[in-house]
DNA sequence: GTATCTGCAAAAGATTTGCAGCAAG
DNA sequence: CTTGCTGCAAATCTTTTGCAGATAC
């Protein structure tokens, strides 16, 4: 499954590569560099070098997606075609997902507008939780 | 003017941090603490950490917004209660402006979802402008 | 005076890279 | 075999920090 991927696209099909790819698809949401290599490691152990080279390529290859957030971290997930964004809790970083994404309709009359082919956006909501809130009273 | 801002928060107030407001006013959009230390330069030369400092203390104070771009990079500029989007050239850079901020309302309906209070967002379109997609022809 | 600010240089954290060896096709 | 992949260590880039001296109030 993991090789056709591969090989659709050109690259060599090793086996980190095969691995990298699993663990993204188990997890199925964003994780950064460091977070594959924790989960990667009890199957395959590989350096955090060949972590980034490889999605560095799948990332050129549209295989994987790239985004960074306001940690400035780099969190890299397999591109999805409905995809989702998060309501982040500034306080204890809890996590809503968002399920609809309320962009579509915007990017139409952008298109239209500017003559851009728009090929992705990012989004992330800030604020407080209800839990945070209370103790802050 | 800035005087007044400092003063507000309880800030001691200072030349440098003067002059960093000064330059945020003037230029009014969202810059990176290199581009500060370009602009602020001429005027009254100061290290790099000291803009540093004074960006994370003023956007302690609510005075400045951080906000991570999909470079990696931090950008801040001073609060503004109409704030903007962007679209960006993922080939050549440019950049267009999106006036109307459209999450106004969805942030309502979160807010009666979820409970959360919502602080902020960020949002950019990434896309090719009508030049390059002619280019890459 | 004293709490706060600043400069400098060093440290930190995430990511990239040069090079030499290794493995897939 | 030969092109592309990997490991290692060093380099890079942005941002943060410790400490000693300077400045605002």
């Amino acid at each position: 499954m993991e090789e056709n991927l591969l090989k659709a696209m050109d690259l060599k099909n090793t086996k980190k590569r095969q691995v990298i790819l699993s663990v993204l698809k188990q997890y199925n949401h964003a994780m950064t560099a460091e977070e594959i290599y924790e989960k990667t490691k009890p199957l395959l152990s590989m350096s955090v070098s060949t972590i980034y080279r490889a999605l560095h390529t799948l990332s050129d290859k549209n295989i994987v997606t790239k985004s960074i957030r306001q940690d400035g971290k780099a969190y890299y997930q397999l591109l999805q075609h409905t995809h989702k964004h998060r309501l982040v809790c500034t306080v204890c970083q809890q996590i809503i997902i968002i399920d609809h994404c309320p962009l579509e309709e915007l990017e139409q009359r952008l298109t239209a507008q500017t003559g851009y082919e728009i090929t992705g956006h990012s989004l992330e909501f800030f604020g407080i939780c209800p839990n945070c809130i209370q103790k802050e009273k």
